[in-house]
RNA sequence: GGCUCCAUGGUCAAGCGGUUAAGACGUCGCCCUCUCAAGGCGAAAACAGGGGUUCGAUUCCCCUUGGAGCUGCCA
C-alpha cells in the first residue's frame, strides 16, 4: 500500500509552494489508493510560531486535502507531532554509534565557530566538520555521552567515494562524499535534527513516497547512507521545483506573497487556487485546464511533472478565478458578493439580487467588487472629458444635448423599470435622430460617473431609482452648462 | 569557492530524432454591443550560445552562459 506524507514544520501559514507539495502529495496517495499523512516536524523548538499547526490543519482542510493520519485526527502510527517523539530517535542514533556510521561530538558551539573561522581564513568557503571528535573512543565517548556530558551526535560520511539514490522525477543523483558534511543527527537538546527525523520516521510510518522540495534534492543522498547503516529500506523519492515569485526568487513568507489563506480573504475561491496551483509544475499532457480535485486525482501523473522552477503568475490566478465565478450559481455568487457589497453599499437600498446579476460575470477577484460598485453609493467626482467617446460619437456638447431631452423624458416616465427605460430612451435617440449609444452613453455617464461600469445606462437608472437618477442628471447637466459657458 | 539540479514565446507549458514547434494566460487588432466585461475571429511572440553524434537535431552527449538549491545543533 503506497503510503505519502505531507510534512510541514509550522513556522507560519502554509505558503502556496507548501500547498502545492500538498496537493501533489494527496493526489498521488490518492490515485492509487494510497493513504495520505500529516507529520509536523517541529524539532527546531526556536522557529515554532505559536497556532501555526492549527493554521495548517485549517489550510489543508480548505483546501480539500483530508489526510488519513495526522496528529489531529490520529492513526496507528502516531504521534505525528515529532517533539512528541523524542525518545524514539536517540536508541536509533545509538545504534548507529555502536556501528560507527556515527559519532558523539563534544566540541562546544564557541570551539566550531572559532576553528570554521580559521579554516574560512585560509579556504573560503570550504568549511567541513573537521571530524575532530571521531578519534574520541567509541566506549568512551558513549559513556561521557551517558553520563550526561553535553554533546551532540554527528553522522560519520565516509571520506572517499559517493553516494546516491534514485528519484523519480531527476534520475539519479550521485555526490562524492568527501564534499558531504558530517550533519548533526541529534541536537543538544535531546531533539533530532530534520535529517534524522525524516528518516526514522519514514521508515516508522512506512512511508513508501516521499514528494517533498528540490531543497533536499542534494542532502538526499546523505540520508541514503543513514538508511543504510540502519538496514532500512528508502523510499521512493520524488523531489519537486520549487514555486518563485520571479526568475530568482522563492515564493516566500517574508516578501508578503501570498499564503492560502491570504488569497481566500483576497477574494480568490479555493477551486481556481487548487486548479492554478495544480498547473504550476504539472502539465496533464492534454489541452484539458479546467480540474475539479477528483478529476486532478485521477488525471495527475508525475510524468507530467516539469523540472524547473515555476513562476507564480497571478494573472492566470485571476483569470481562472473569474473562470470559476462566472461558473458558479447565481446563489452562490450572491451570497459570497453579499459581504462585499456591503462594504460600500450597506443600508443604501441597492437592489443586490439585480446588482449580482450584473456583477456575476464581472468579477475577477471579489476584493475588486467594491470599487467597482462603489459609484452607486455616491456620484464620484468626474471630468467632463469622460463625456466624449469617440467610436460613439459623443462629447460635452452633444451631452449636454442628449441629457436635456432625457431629463423630462425620464421624469415623465410612470414606471422605472429597466424595460420602460429602454423604450422610453430608445424612442427619444429615435426621434433626435441619433444611434443608441449616442443617447445611452451619456446618461450612463451621468448616472455613474465613471467610463467604465457594470451594466448600461438602463441598468444603473433603476438600480438608482429615479429620484437619485434625475439628482445625478441634473449635476451632469450642471457641469455640462458651465463648460459651455 | 565546492557539490547537486535546471534551461521551449513575457508567464504556465506540449514536444520525447524528421512537426507549418501545440494549447492556455497576458498583450494587440477586428466583430458583437446602451459602456466595460463576457463571447466570436485573428495577430505578434520561443527552442540561451558553441561544439559534437547523426542522412537529419528543440529532442542525445560535451562545454560555455544563465538561474536555482545545498554547503546550519533550519527545515
Amino acid at each position: 500500500m503506497i503510503r505519502t506524507r505531507f510534512a510541514p514544520s509550522p513556522t507560519g501559514y502554509l505558503h502556496l509552494g507548501g500547498l502545492r507539495t500538498a496537493l501533489y502529495t494527496y493526489l498521488f496517495a490518492k490515485q492509487n489508493g494510497g493513504a495520505f499523512i500529516l507529520r509536523v516536524e517541529d524539532t527546531d523548538q526556536e522557529r515554532e510560531v505559536p497556532g501555526a499547526v492549527e493554521l495548517i490543519y485549517q489550510s489543508l482542510r480548505q483546501a480539500g486535502l483530508a489526510y488519513d493520519e495526522g496528529p489531529d485526527v490520529g492513526g496507528p502510527f502516531g504521534p505525528y507531532i515529532q517533539s512528541q517523539r523524542k525518545a524514539t530517535y536517540l536508541p536509533y542514533a545509538i545504534k548507529l554509534v555502536q556501528s560507527g556510521a556515527a559519532y558523539p561530538c563534544f566540541c562546544t558551539k564557541e570551539d566550531l565557530s572559532q576553528r570554521r573561522a580559521e579554516a574560512e581564513a585560509q579556504n573560503p568557503g570550504q568549511w567541513k566538520y573537521d571530524k575532530h571528535c571521531l578519534c574520541i573512543r567509541r566506549e568512551e565517548a558513549l559513556e561521557r555521552m551517558q553520563s550526561g556530558e553535553p554533546c551532540v551526535i554527528r553522522q560519520n560520511v565516509p571520506t572517499t567515494g559517493s553516494a546516491g539514490f534514485d528519484d523519480l522525477l531527476y534520475g539519479h543523483v550521485e555526490t562524492p562524499c568527501d564534499t558531504l558534511d558530517d550533519n548533526v543527527l541529534i541536537k543538544a537538546d535531546g531533539l533530532p535534527t530534520y535529517n534524522f527525523a525524516n528518516v526514522v520516521d519514514d521508515h516508522l510510518m512506512n512511508i513508501t513516497h516521499v514528494m517533498r522540495g528540490t531543497e533536499y534534492l542534494s542532502s538526499t543522498p546523505k540520508y541514503n547512507l543513514l538508511y543504510e547503516a540502519l538496514g532500512w529500506t528508502p523510499p521512493v523519492y520524488i523531489h519537486l521545483p520549487p514555486v518563485m515569485k520571479d526568475a530568482s526568487r522563492k515564493l516566500s513568507k517574508r516578501y508578503g506573497d501570498p499564503s492560502f489563506e491570504d488569497l481566500l480573504s483576497q477574494g480568490y475561491v479555493k477551486e481556481a487556487i487548487i486548479n492554478f496551483i495544480a498547473l504550476l509544475g504539472w502539465s496533464p499532457g492534454d489541452e484539458r485546464e479546467f480540474f475539479t480535485l477528483p478529476e486532478l486525482v485521477r488525471a495527475f501523473d508525475i510524468k507530467g511533472l516539469s523540472k524547473a522552477p515555476a513562476i507564480f503568475n497571478t494573472e492566470k490566478l485571476v483569470w481562472f478565478n473569474h473562470e470559476y465565478i462566472s461558473r458558479m450559481p447565481f446563489e452562490d455568487y450572491l451570497a459570497m458578493a453579499t459581504p462585499w457589497f456591503d462594504k460600500v453599499l450597506a443600508g443604501k437600498g441597492v437592489d443586490y439580487r439585480r446588482l449580482a446579476e450584473l456583477m456575476h460575470t464581472r468579477t475577477e477577484v471579489f476584493d475588486r467588487v467594491p470599487d467597482q460598485v462603489r459609484f452607486l453609493a455616491q456620484l464620484p467626482e468626474y471630468d467632463i472629458e469622460i463625456y466624449s467617446h469617440k467610436k460613439m460619437k459623443t462629447d460635452p456638447a452633444l451631452s449636454l444635448r442628449v441629457l436635456e431631452a432625457a431629463r423630462p423624458v425620464l421624469e415623465a416616465l410612470p414606471s422605472f423599470g429597466e424595460e420602460a427605460l429602454k423604450e422610453a430612451l430608445m424612442a427619444l435617440a429615435e426621434k433626435e435622430g441619433l444611434k443608441t449609444g449616442q443617447m445611452m452613453w451619456p446618461v450612463r455617464i451621468a448616472l455613474s460617473g465613471l467610463a467604465s461600469t457594470p451594466g448600461g445606462a438602463t441598468e444603473i437608472a433603476c438600480l438608482l431609482g429615479k429620484a437619485e437618477s434625475l439628482r445625478r442628471i441634473d449635476t451632469g447637466l450642471d457641469k455640462l452648462r458651465q463648460a459651455a459657458g
